[in-house]
DNA sequence: TCAATTTTGTTATTTATTGAACACTATTCA
DNA sequence: TGAATAGTGTTCAATAAATAACAAAATTGA
């Protein structure tokens, strides 16, 4: 299998988590329409993915869930499962624990990091906090393969290196710093910022017209 | 001035935050290969971007920092200023309260609601929580014309459904659940289920190779 | 003073992503 | 049984975004 285009890799994770709900409702058969009405886009749109991963629907009765939802676990999960590691457990790495804890079966929270006092040695949502210094010996003890950045800014740079060097193939940045990363490992950086002044800017030129 | 392209709009924030501090240092003049090495980009995006805002710089000096300041300034931001409002004063309501408090001038953070008891009638980091039930008023009082959904999934649509109803003009939605806007209002979403499962995703791929 | 260099502004090309078009076939229903 | 319909799989065209190419001008330094 060839490299998804990075969209349709967004995409897939979408539609799962959809169809993992409408399987839970008793569907058990989706249309291409059906799958696009949920995400506002078209239904070539989904086609077109749903052929990229190589699986083919029904004619007339679209496309199997459970078989869909098989598949695209096939294609995004790793079937070892991949461990992930929250540097920075301010509120943002709170509210990212929360979100993720249990929810998905291949991708596992399995340790966060901070140099507050009262948080090291602590537990939070089953998830060990641990000191940002053992992070070298933790990444590699637990095999993590994931890092989520959610430090505070001065101290991005200085954790990307730390992350790569422990090793991890796939960096996930929450601080506004882009940062410089070999290119062996996948970086994703997002700016909560950059999205609000994005909205602002095109909620102004909305109102000009 | 044209409505700019998505991405440009983006990076322009980005650009902002770096001139800013290169302000700071004391920095006069920028080159667009500075600004590229900074983002990780090329220096053409840099000077394109810079070109659509209709700036010029000098030759062989680069561009004056203050003024793309003030420039970016007058492109993004609302010059009477816009008010934003946090539905969901959870974990993730409060990591953006405390990113953008008192950053941005031109935007500012002048409510946060939640249904919770405790939370609603105080203050955090100066910002009044108020419970859900007296959105429409608020906002309408507030004069609050962007909306930040971070509540639980459940109840996205609804919240959702309210902020238009208030008359909002941008969305920026942080649950899992993709919005139904009218065309009227403009929607950024962001998913961070989908973000990590992307990076894990490549960071398989790239392990496979 | 005048070639060499540096760095901008802009156009042209390429690549990525989306959307439109359409052939094909299982089912429906007259 | 045999048109009509609905919905898939795929190719082709349009749009958006990024990169490459290059002309022009200010500065440098012989």
């Amino acid at each position: 299998m060839n490299t998804l285009p990075d969209k349709t890799v967004e995409r897939l994770s979408q539609y799962r988590r959809n169809l993992l709900i409408c399987k839970g409702k008793g569907k058990t058969h989706i249309f291409s329409h059906e799958i696009a009405n949920i995400h506002h886009i078209t239904p070539v749109q989904v086609r077109r993915d749903i052929m990229l991963i190589g699986y083919t629907g029904t004619l007339r009765k679209g496309y199997n869930v459970e078989e869909l939802v098989t598949l695209i676990g096939e294609i995004l999960d790793k079937q070892e499962g991949q461990n992930v590691a929250i540097v920075g457990a301010g509120n943002l790495g709170h509210a990212i624990m929360k979100y993720f804890h249990d929810r998905r079966d291949k991708l596992s929270i399995a340790a966060a990091f901070d140099t507050s006092e009262e948080k090291v040695g602590s537990e939070f949502d089953g998830i060990p906090i641990y000191h940002i210094d053992d992070l070298q010996t933790v990444i590699k003890e637990k095999n993590i393969s994931i890092g989520i950045v959610s430090v505070p800014v001065e101290v991005a740079e200085e954790t990307s290196k730390a992350l790569v060097e422990a090793g991890v193939l796939g960096i996930l940045n929450y601080t506004p710093r882009p940062m410089n990363v070999p290119d062996n490992v996948y970086l994703e950086e997002y700016d909560m910022i950059t999205s609000l002044e994005k909205v602002a800017y095109f909620a102004k030129i909305m109102n000009e017209k």
